[in-house]
RNA sequence: CGCAGAGUGGAGCAGUGGUCAGCUCGGGAGUCUCAUAAUCUCCAGAUCGUCGGUUCGAAUCCGAUCUCUGCUACCA
């Protein structure tokens, strides 16, 4: 069985950070790693996503070749994927003709069976000074609905309604600052309608055309359910043309570029068909063949193009396989808020591969540090406090201490090497305890091979964190086990005490299969660990081959075998005798902290110099207009089913009234019962959450969001005119 | 609003009908000395968001409800 896999593409755009790399990358490599282990065929495409309107803009902002772009990101995320051991087969970029070539020849092949796309032509913004057709995101205007003067054309971010551009109110470029225009274009659509039926069933059921091709149930809860909600929502025919000069030209039709979303999956079939001619293979047998598997590493945000238009394109197309699985993962966190480039919150690899130069092991420090946090079902968090605790712990504490422990008591009672099993040898009891909790020396064999199997299981499941506690517990079940056996008492007994051997024998067979499994997880360090036990580097089959010596009942380390010098694999961050790997992390510390200043501190400059300008001039008459008075609030509750809405009751001297008022965010309904206030009493009655509001409290805001009434002093009475 | 995911000891997570609800960190006590002040053992601590239902039996299934996150941004 070939297994084909493929990682998002990152957009050449700008840096990856941490969350990208536990989001696709990570889990596809320990994956593809593994499987290279077991000795299967593999192989993993991948590459740059260099198209889009986004690279456009900000070429044309900087005012550079959008190459300059590309080829500075192409490099740099392909240099951050190589210092950190992704071990892509193929990083490929979709600027590249070959790419160009496949997607237009997908293009057609589509467009040929007359079917899969709609022509319309429709009224567009154009920007007549920049000369392009303007995505919506690109125009602002004021909203039709609140007024607000820097709506986006696909939705205002004050009243968050949904707009389309047209709706906008004195709409604007926010390229060229143009008046836009409309103008008419024409596009293709894919008919994404047409392909509801079957994947929907397909989702469900694992099953088209009545052959099971997976089952929905290996599948993650979160993508099935993301993927089921799309379909029950009802397919649209989606737009896959752009008018831009950037991009992969529409076949006859200048002018017009294919929908990055549309190219970036072909990319991986170009990385493959690129891979096939530098390295003699045949790109078709891993995306056509039977024999072959395709499995697609996402972050959730693209899980819709994965499970929904690719395979829709790719059963269009026919002849391609559909991926057997789509574990995507959901999102990683950074110290406690989100990702951001524009803010500085934060890392990128490139910045983590420079900052921790100097750090030991820095690469499997980080690679180990997501691996235990993985967002695999839910979002995940990553702070410094954890990628300390799981190095010290897991890394140094149960794994580097135990080979460290093995390899000097070998030396000190055998020479270095392994000693043979001694077959009769009393079970082990130290005397304390209940003596039941200690094992038999002849149960560590099977342990061993339980969790080397389990380990694999987990991956091949996509459970990465599952697989790294089980590896983990592996390591704490050596220290548990040679604590048990405590051969340096028994050596202090009697030296010739064959249950020292026996002991060693059986530490000398975990150090070796956790020398195995922690290939996947952190490859430099199990090379560094593999030449302390004397081994050369894992190579591909060897997973496999260790399953069948253990099952066999043959050791992974022969008696005889000698082993490598003793040292310190993992140093400790927390050492008390060297600060020096603590403070490289200080160092990220102190620059979280300095960003989160620099926040608040603008916060406050902003909330300060953010007032509203001031409205344009109106008469006396206008504001004659409006009926002020005071008033009393009686009642207060909550409005059912918003969590924005109060319902109040208020006294105006000569007549009580019900208002609807926003502020129960900011006020519980007891807190306000009794206060005097300010309202406009003459606005006309609306309806909001289906409660009647017949006037409205004056409130004042500051830049923070914070609201107070404005008052006249208590005991003031109701009814009476503010002017 | 709707849809999706999530709510489990101080923190972070496992756990989809049935042995005392597990693990890691943290807290407390102890053991050992081969080892990187590491290891190993024991203890404390959760009525598994809330309410109701199904069942002989539910964290686990069903219904309702509350809260958080995402679906929109330079995002995987």
């Amino acid at each position: 069985m070939k297994s084909l896999l493929t990682s998002a593409l990152p957009y050449a755009n700008g840096p990856l950070h941490l969350g990208h790399l536990a989001g696709a990358y990570l889990p596809a490599d320990i994956y593809a790693r593994y499987l290279r282990l077991m000795g299967r065929e593999v192989l993993w495409v991948c590459g740059s996503d260099e198209h889009g309107a986004a690279i456009t803009l900000r070429a044309k902002k900087e005012g550079i070749d959008p190459r300059e772009i590309i080829d500075k990101y192409h490099a740099l995320n392909k240099g951050s994927f190589e210092s950190l051991g992704i071990s892509f087969d193929y990083y490929h970029r979709t600027s590249e003709p070959l790419h160009h070539e496949t997607s237009q020849e997908f293009f057609l092949k589509l467009l040929k069976r007359g079917d899969q796309f709609e022509i319309k032509t429709t009224e567009q913004y154009y920007d007549p000074e920049a000369n392009q057709f303007l995505a919506d995101r690109y125009i602002k205007g004021t909203c039709p609905n609140c007024s607000f003067e820097n709506a986006f054309g696909d939705q205002c971010e004050n009243c968050g309604k949904d707009l389309s551009p047209t709706e906008l109110i004195n709409p604007v470029s926010t390229i060229s600052g143009a008046k836009p225009e409309l103008r008419e274009t024409k596009h293709w659509f894919f008919r994404l309608d047409e392909h509801e039926a079957w994947l929907k069933d397909w989702i469900k059921t694992g099953k088209v055309d009545g052959v099971q091709l997976h089952d929905p149930k290996d599948w993650k809860k979160h993508v099935v359910g993301q993927c089921m909600s799309w379909l029950d929502g009802g397919l649209m025919p989606r737009s896959i043309t752009r008018d831009l000069d950037w991009g992969i030209q529409v076949p006859d039709a200048p002018g017009k570029v294919l929908y990055v979303w549309f190219d970036a999956p072909i990319g991986y079939i170009s990385s493959t068909k690129q891979w096939a001619a530098e390295n003699g293979g045949n790109w078709e047998d891993w995306w056509k063949g039977d024999d072959s598997e395709l499995v697609h590493f996402i972050g959730k945000d693209n899980i819709v193009f994965h499970c929904i238009v690719f395979p829709a394109m790719l059963k269009a197309h026919g002849e391609y396989n559909l991926p057997v699985n789509v574990p995507a993962n959901q999102f990683l966190n950074f110290e406690g808020d989100k990702f951001s480039k524009s803010r500085g919150w934060g890392i990128e690899l490139q910045e983590y591969v420079e900052e921790f130069k100097d750090f030991p092991n820095s690469e499997d420090a980080i690679r180990w540090a997501l691996l235990r946090n993985l967002p695999e079902q839910q979002d995940a968090d990553f702070t410094w406090d954890g990628f300390t605790e799981y190095h010290d712990k897991d890394l140094a504490d149960k794994l580097g201490n135990f080979i460290n422990r093995v390899t000097v008591l070998t030396h000190k009672y055998f020479g270095g090497r392994v000693p043979a099993p001694q077959g009769r040898v009393a079970p082990l009891s130290s005397g304390e305890g209940s003596g039941e909790r200690f094992l038999a020396h002849a149960q560590v064999q099977s342990e061993v091979t339980e969790a080397v199997y389990k380990i694999g299981k987990d991956i091949e499941a996509f459970r990465f964190k599952d697989a790294a506690t089980t590896f983990v517990e592996l390591a704490s079940f050596g220290n548990t086990y040679l604590q048990d056996a405590a051969p340096w008492s028994l050596f202090k007994a009697n030296p010739e005490d064959p249950a020292i051997a026996e002991t060693m024998y059986h530490c000398a067979q975990i150090a070796a299969a956790l020398a195995l499994t922690c290939t996947p997880f952190i490859p430099f360090s199990a090379n560094r660990l593999r030449a302390v036990l004397n081994q050369s580097p894992a190579t591909n089959g060897d997973w496999q081959l260790a399953l069948d010596t253990l099952a066999a009942g043959h050791p992974l380390l022969s008696p005889e075998h000698e082993l490598g010098e003793a040292g310190v694999l993992f140093p400790k961050i927390i050492d008390r005798k060297d600060d020096s790997r603590n403070a490289i992390i200080q160092k990220q510390r102190d620059k979280m902290a300095a960003v989160l200043a620099a926040k608040s501190e603008a916060e406050t400059t902003s909330e300060k110099e953010a007032r509203d300008p001031f409205k344009p001039e109106m008469t006396f008459d206008d504001f004659l207009k409006m009926d002020l008075r005071t008033a009393t609030i009686l009642t207060a509750e909550a409005v059912k089913k918003s969590s924005k809405l109060l319902h109040l009751t208020i006294d105006l001297g000569s007549e009580q009234r019900s208002v609807v008022s926003g502020i129960a965010k900011h006020f519980a309904p007891e807190e306000v019962v009794g206060k005097q206030v300010v309202c406009v009493t003459n606005l006309a009655p609306r309806k909001m959450a289906g409660v009647l509001s017949e006037a409205m409290i004056l409130m004042a805001e500051d830049g923070a969001g914070k609201l107070v009434f404005v008052s006249p002093p208590d005991g003031f009475g109701d009814g009476w005119g503010v002017r």
